[in-house]
RNA sequence: CGGGCUGUAGCGCAGUCUGGUAGCGCGCUUCGUUCGGGACGAAGAGGCCGGAGGUUCGAAUCCUCUCAGCCCGACCA
């Protein structure tokens, strides 16, 4: 078989979408289930989980979280207490109605026994929580509550795509309580901050914080705050949000306290969360046309040693010295933990092999075979530049950690400059239109990107523009981020008076 | 929930219009030759043609009904 020119089919720039479909299957990362809109992940993209929830936790942690779990059902009077919330979920929910099934006469099983009250499969925690956290708070002494949960929830969408959106999906969901809405909002903040750090300096996925428009925002919040990603094909990704939830869910739930004076008073919440969507992301901000690049700091293994071990004769020594690499890279650390290093065995012919292992995105590729040995060195590929250089053996273990933030580093500069070259000042509704229009409407080519415009429209404006162009307003970027402009201007959609510019894109 | 399309080997598909013994590529197994960037040859294994009814001497193929999935809309972390 002639040699494929890129190992992905197709590639990015030829059909981007069912690109991401085979990165994800060439990588062994995750699976369409039996389960309509589910999705099965597989060892390679669990790890990569693990390692994104590791490190986040650490944050939340260092920010003075502590780890609970709430259950996974919700009686469904608890959802309609808060109006707005009501109204964002009810669509999506998964129903519980009965508790036990019976022979149907038939060979198969019916559902018998309903229950009095339906049973909701979470799809965001809020109301479960508010629930518990409204016995747990009395006293102004019993604030903060700063809880986090890992869990599962479910959201029945229409149409879903592998860890973008899927009916189920792995979250991280905080919620605080605070006796003062100017605590509540530094807390929003904050999180939202967490987000952005982990983003820029794990993931190597830079990002905007700033605010969501009313419309854009979580069903019952008073204001809602993200971090939104440019993926390759130039659209946007919310990655991550954060919610000042006002006093809404505390009327609802009924969280209130006695301050210092004696006063009764109702608490002010927060909520905030990431999900599997971030390895999409992650997959979308990095991969190329030859399969999943790693950012090293999340990578489940950060090199890969392949022994060239043909001749049956050298096998032994060439193991042995694969074997005696591994243990001196393995003392090393990088980024706080060991450096993780595997030795594939497998009786593979040697291109084949070294594929597998490109597309499953690996930082550092190491081939060791008889004539390494002989010069004690090795040959190392570089995953995301292809780079490959031959080291004595001493200078790569003394370097690996190096190497391996040099990766990371320059990952994130890539993606800075992507960004970069495909964001635009735009102050006319003609070029905002010429910038969003592709030039074959049947199967549109990447185009677009973000746009730095004025705005001064409201909910209806916005969705007028979403049908007329499929662009949104991402979000409002808060000082001192990408694409903030604190000057106010006039609205590149209705000509209104705008306080300042926002940040307009395509999205997933 | 509307509109379009597809269900045939583990995966990707042909065969369906015009009914007549179930095919191809990849992958898999075994053997041989190869081997520092996706090898080649030979021999094999693997199917309730999504399901149920019908028409027919005979159905993957025609008809009816169903189920599932994909795409495009409405909805979304």
């Amino acid at each position: 078989m002639a040699k494929a020119k890129t190992a992905i089919t197709p590639t990015r720039a030829e059909d981007y979408p069912e690109w991401y479909q085979q990165v994800i299957k060439a990588a062994d990362m995750a699976e369409n289930s039996p389960v309509r809109g589910c999705m099965v992940i597989k060892p390679w993209g669990y790890t990569l989980w693990e390692n994104i929830q590791r490190v986040l936790d650490q944050m939340f942690k260092d920010t003075g979280h502590v780890n609970a779990y709430f259950p996974l059902f919700i009686p469904k009077s608890y959802l309609e207490k808060e109006a707005a919330h009501v109204e964002g979920f009810a669509k999506e929910c998964a129903v519980v109605t009965h508790s036990r099934l019976v022979d149907d006469g038939n060979g198969g099983l019916k559902p018998d026994s309903p229950l009095e009250e339906p049973l909701i499969v979470r799809p965001t925690s809020e109301t479960i929580i508010g629930e518990m956290y409204a016995k747990w708070v009395q006293s102004y002494r019993d604030l903060p509550i700063l809880i986090n949960q890992w869990a599962n929830v479910v959201r029945w969408e229409m149409r879903t795509r592998l860890f973008l959106r899927t009916a189920e999906f792995l979250w991280q969901e905080g919620h605080t309580v605070h006796a003062t809405a100017e605590e509540a909002m530094e807390e929003t903040r904050k999180m939202l901050a967490v987000y952005a750090d982990f983003a820029e300096n794990y993931m190597a996925m830079p990002v905007i914080c700033g605010e969501k428009t009313p419309g854009e925002r979580f069903p019952g919040a008073d204001h809602t705050f993200s971090i939104e990603a440019m993926m390759q094909d130039r659209k946007a990704l919310q990655a991550g949000t954060s919610h000042f939830l006002g006093q809404n869910f505390s009327k609802a739930s009924g969280i209130k306290f006695q301050n210092e004076q004696g006063e009764e008073q109702l608490a002010w919440t927060t909520s905030w969360g990431v999900s599997t969507r971030l390895i999409g992301g992650l997959i979308m901000t990095h991969a190329d046309d030859d399969g999943l690049v790693l950012p090293p700091r999340l990578a489940p293994s950060h090199v890969v040693i392949l022994p060239v071990m043909h001749k049956p004769e050298t096998a032994d020594a060439v193991l042995a010295y694969c074997e005696s690499l591994k243990q001196e890279l393995q003392a090393q650390t990088f980024a706080g933990r060991r450096v993780e290093v595997e030795i594939d065995k497998r009786d593979l012919r040697g291109g084949e092999k070294r594929w597998g292992w490109v597309k499953k995105g690996v930082p550092l590729i190491v081939e060791a075979g008889p004539r390494d040995i002989e010069n004690n060195a090795v040959f190392v590929a570089r995953r995301d530049t292809g780079e490959k250089v031959g080291l004595s053996r001493a200078e790569f273990v003394a370097t690996v950690a190096e190497r391996l933030q040099g990766i990371q580093d320059d990952m994130l500069a890539r993606a800075k400059a992507h960004r970069a070259e495909n964001t635009k000042t735009l102050d006319t509704l003609e070029d905002f239109k010429a910038y969003f229009t592709p030039e074959n409407a049947e199967r549109p080519e990447i185009h677009g990107g973000f746009a730095i415009a004025h705005w001064g429209g409201d909910a209806e404006d916005e969705d007028r523009l979403a049908k007329e162009m499929k662009v949104t307003i991402r979000n409002i970027p808060l000082e001192g981020q990408f694409g903030y402009d604190g000057e106010p201007g006039t609205c590149i959609y209705t000509g209104k008076l705008s306080a300042q510019r926002v940040i307009f894109a395509k999205s997933y």
